[in-house]
RNA sequence: GCGCUCGUAGCUCAGUUGGAUAGAGCGUUUGGCUACGAACCAAAAGGUCAGGGGUUCGAAUCCCUUCGAGCGCACCA
């Protein structure tokens, strides 16, 4: 178990030994550093219940707390503030035991497993930073929960049929009608074709353009839609086929580069097999109803003080939709993996959609009450207009052009003659990338400006590397001149006293960042800690400390950050080169 | 129109779920490289928490209201 966990509950048995109604309690580290690391703001609240003056309730509440033994300095302030200190020989006897210790202080949850859909690339379009988002804080929280002892399925759930397929084969047979893709008949061998990822980045928003603005290309583009979905037009599969080889190759290299892996590179297409299936669950059900000739499910409840439209779940013309392959998707899911949960990582603005999905979900049957659906939106990327950001041209900005220009940037602050400069400069980019990416929360859509990815200092993702580098420098040159240190002896002065505290909370930080699915806390966590121990390193010097055993300890210290630093690192999905 | 998410320092964002004197980074000003990596450290200035009302021992946080921003609302994804 977790040291605070532990102590949390010694201090709550004590509580209840003595008859004080709590349920609960919180070492909430001070704001008041001089009066104490910790406070307990319970009489407050206990005051109404008790009937007794909130002062009179901290005294018998601080009885306890010195029954337990673990604290000094125990004193009661203001309204009935308690603020307490822990021993010093408790916090020297934590760095002793969870340096020598793994998994690190961490207390895990159960093993339930969890589908996490994230990434959503679309087939059709190359990665934008749109994408960022939903890659970052996916590929973290499923290395999160896996931390936390959760079984992990992360599929990426390509966008890979549907309108857009239609629109990118109607501009190719406008630009290039000689293609044998074209011909009407089945060939044997098909053309080669004359594009490469970097022209997917242009065709679809032109078709798009077009078909919204022209009725008529509208309605072929449906056709080919159609004719494509049900395989009757052998030419358009082949070449949807193609396009989706060439576009696959390019999105993968790009998740690779910001260290995104999937078990599932599955798309909307791979549900088809399930569709039917679906569709007769849903049928039977009874909820499965027709409207204006196409097959809906109402899924608005009393409770309701919105109007929610009903979902639907077929087209008039028999085809299918995003909801149908989503549901598909779902029964897939199900039926193969029995997952506990499915988490749906995706852009806050298709919350509606999503609940409506869920709602149908549960109302048909295709998931029982007990599996959890839970969709975990996140904010828009803006401009500086506080709109969704768009380049001058009007395009979404890819995620390729991003990462070269922060990379680009990077190489500026590097010397000239490094080794493998190519390859740290890259690792410094996507941790710049992703830092950056991470720090606002979960939900906050914020503004997307190019400087905000290329500091390097302060609160940023090379000031974090650029420390753990320095940490990791100190402890090589220390086992080089032969230097033992796997001990921790000090009585902390102050400085060593609150990094070790800081330590203490990581426990607190991952579990608020999972119950949340925020990794703004991480993010942030990494920060206090590693400028914490800058600041400790600036004053003293580690090497040539004299007294042996000072200087062990200090190294020991600076081993239990580092990796610290690290563990915290590699959920957020970071990697820090040895050298930068 | 209805709903969702918001409005915190010049800028970009936090704020431990209702706690004490609201924080960080950048920017600005000032100081520190002859010791382990200065992409660093130390310090200062900077706030009517959009406005107003309410709930209570206590509000940036909860409720109401006004103003403002972004997004979403049946055959797109």
């Amino acid at each position: 178990m977790n040291f605070l966990n532990t102590v949390e509950k010694d201090i709550l048995n004590k509580f209840k030994e003595k008859g004080i109604p709590l349920d609960e309690v919180q070492l909430i580290t001070s704001s008041k550093k001089e009066l104490g690391d910790y406070q307990i703001n319970d009489a407050m609240k206990l005051a109404k219940v008790m009937h007794k003056s909130p002062r009179d309730i901290a005294e018998d509440l601080v009885k306890c707390l010195e029954e337990t033994g673990y604290f000094k300095n125990i004193n009661i302030a203001g309204a009935g503030f308690i603020n307490l200190s822990f021993k010093d020989e408790l916090l020297t006897e934590y760095v002793e035991k969870v340096i020598k210790s793994s998994p690190k202080d961490v207390e895990k949850l159960n093993e339930e497993r969890i589908i996490i859909d994230y990434g959503g690339a679309n087939i059709a379009k190359t990665l934008h930073v749109g994408h960022l988002r939903s890659a970052n804080i996916g590929e973290a929280l499923k290395r999160l929960a896996k931390r936390l002892g959760k079984e992990v399925i992360s599929d990426v759930h390509f966008g890979d049929i549907g309108r857009q397929s239609g629109m990118v084969i109607y501009e190719l047979k406008e630009r290039y009608p000689n293609l044998n893709y074209f011909s009407g008949k089945e060939e044997i061998t098909w053309d080669e074709l004359p594009i490469t990822g970097k022209d997917l980045e242009e065709i679809y928003p032109t078709a798009s353009i077009k078909a919204k603005e022209n009725e008529e290309i509208m309605e072929k583009v449906r056709e080919i839609t159609a004719e494509l979905e049900s395989g009757k037009n052998k030419g358009y599969v082949a070449l949807w086929d193609k396009i989706k080889e060439i576009s696959t190759k390019d999105i993968k290299s790009i998740y690779k580069e910001l260290n995104t892996d999937f078990d599932l590179w599955e798309g909307e297409s791979d549900a088809y097999p399930y569709i039917k299936e679906t569709i007769d669950i849903m049928e039977k059900s009874g909820y499965l109803v027709e409207s204006e000739g196409a097959k809906i499910v109402e899924v608005i409840e009393d409770t309701d003080k919105a109007p929610m439209p009903p979902l639907i779940v077929l087209q008039s013309n028999g085809a299918t939709l995003y909801a149908t392959r989503e549901l598909a998707t779902i029964t897939s899911r199900m039926k193969r993996f029995n997952p506990k949960e499915i988490w749906y990582v995706v852009d806050m603005r298709q919350s509606l959609y999503f609940e409506q999905v869920f709602r149908a979900a549960y109302k048909t049957g295709l998931v029982s009450k007990d599996t959890v659906l839970e969709y975990y939106g996140f904010g828009t990327m803006n401009g500086t207009d506080g709109k969704p950001f768009k380049t001058r041209d009007g395009n979404a900005a890819t995620l390729k052009s991003l990462i070269q220009s922060v990379k680009e940037e990077i190489l500026t602050h590097m010397n000239k003659d490094m080794d493998n400069k190519e390859e740290i400069a890259e690792k410094i980019t996507i941790a710049a990338i992703k830092y950056a990416d991470f720090l606002p929360n979960r939900t906050t859509d914020y503004i997307f400006e190019p400087s905000k990815f290329i500091d390097v200092e302060g609160k940023t993702g090379p000031y974090i590397l650029y420390n753990t580098i320095r940490m990791k420098s100190i402890l090589k040159k220390a086992e080089e001149r032969g230097i033992d240190y796997s001990n921790y002896y000090n009585k902390p002065t102050d400085t060593e006293k609150e990094i070790i505290l800081l330590l203490m909370e990581k426990n607190n930080i991952l579990h608020k960042a999972y119950n949340n699915k925020d990794l703004s806390s991480i993010a942030d966590y990494l920060y206090n800690l590693t400028s914490l121990y800058s600041r400790f390193y600036e004053a003293n010097h580690i090497l040539t400390e004299s007294d042996e055993k000072i200087k062990e300890s200090w190294l020991t210290l600076t081993k239990l950050v580092k990796e610290t630093n690290e563990e915290l690192l590699d959920i957020l999905a970071i990697e820090a080169p040895e050298k930068m």
